[in-house]
DNA sequence: TGTGTATTGTATCGCGCGATACAAATTGAC
DNA sequence: GTCAATTTGTATCGCGCGATACAATACACA
């Protein structure tokens, strides 16, 4: 009955979701996403609701495309692709495949004062999703018998994130030489000694 | 000749500071800035210039604050009193003395598109420090013989940097438990593994 | 005490922001 | 082909932003 979209629903998503990661989201004008999208203002507001609203849906889009590709990468291994996982991360081999550098989420969290409640919710979520895939991994060596009872899985699984997040804001600088990079050598090392043998 | 300012200079770029420290470069107005420094804007552009020098400023005298801090706090000395700044940072004990959550320079780094290139070298130039003080520390227990040679002092500084400004961050989330703070535990153990003793 | 200079207070300016009103265009159902 | 429903395009709106003009004020100095 009714006239149908002329555009991609998620190619739009997506472009509003890299429009927010390049440039944070008070940095992000209604303007830009117009210009990122192709679309006129009145269409981003009838698909989108919204500028909070535009945001929530790229939190959320965000955080279901990283979860997506740390399973695809572990997979139920344990602390060896874990560890692969976090140094990719580290070294920045996501920017090579077109992505912005940094993390939404830490671009969020350190600018929590310009956000909602539901926005803050959805990047708490996010960083209890990336501990909760440490500690899946970590779990999996504990019950192996690889990973030592001194271990204690809890705080080293938000140790990992800490690294992570802190390497990602790192890459927001573009410094010719990624600094974080060589993070990446002691975090393989260190995740390694975790192991008893 | 001239008349005199009314006001304390240094007291208002602190208060300058602490504003864009909580709501970030772009989150923070010049009517904030008023309201926090309790100056007409007159003044504000007269003694500090437009708000790119403002931030600039603060961006200074944060860097010159926390070195300060990390210069008390270690004190020529190594290993161990590195590890316990860091885990301070972490675990955000500088906040029950009134200072915000996070760091200006984290915040400053993850919105980069925002500002310009003076202020993104000082905020290179502020992770060098970092990065320098750690280096420092570790350069110490090498030249004791505690540090055993199989630690590559360069990166692991490296990634001392990562693990704060992850930590850091991470504060900016306010939950009700600092997630951060259970891996400053990770972080001395870890450091303490360094050491061959 | 007068005088000149810098500071302070008041009142804006122009601009871009997020958001909306409303008409024109487009599409599926009958 | 006609109608109803929805999307798209154009033209704004009100607001707060950073920044400034200009007069009034206050102070150091002669």
């Amino acid at each position: 009955m009714p006239r149908s979209l002329g555009f991609n629903l998620e190619t739009a998503r997506a472009a509003i979701l890299r429009e927010f990661w390049l440039r944070g989201y008070e940095g992000t004008s209604l303007t830009d996403l117009e210009r990122a999208t192709s679309l006129v203002r009145t269409s981003l507001y009838n698909s989108f609701g919204n500028k909070p609203d535009m945001f929530l849906d790229s939190l959320k889009l965000y955080h279901q495309s990283v979860e997506a590709q740390i399973d695809a990468a572990t997979n139920d291994r344990g602390i060896d692709a874990l560890a692969e996982v976090i140094a990719a991360m580290m070294e920045g081999s996501d920017r090579t495949a077109g992505q912005p550098a940094g993390c939404l989420m830490v671009s969020a969290a350190t600018h929590s004062a310009a956000l909602e409640d539901r926005h803050l919710q959805l990047v708490r979520g996010y960083r209890q999703m990336l501990s909760r895939k440490a500690r899946t991994a970590l779990d999996r060596d504990r019950a192996s018998g690889r990973l030592g009872p001194t271990i204690d899985i809890e705080s080293t699984a938000e140790f990992l994130v800490c690294v992570v997040w802190g390497a990602l804001a790192a890459q927001c600088l573009n410094e010719g030489t990624n600094p974080a990079a060589a993070g990446a050598a002691v975090l393989r090392k260190t995740m390694e000694s975790w192991l008893d043998n």
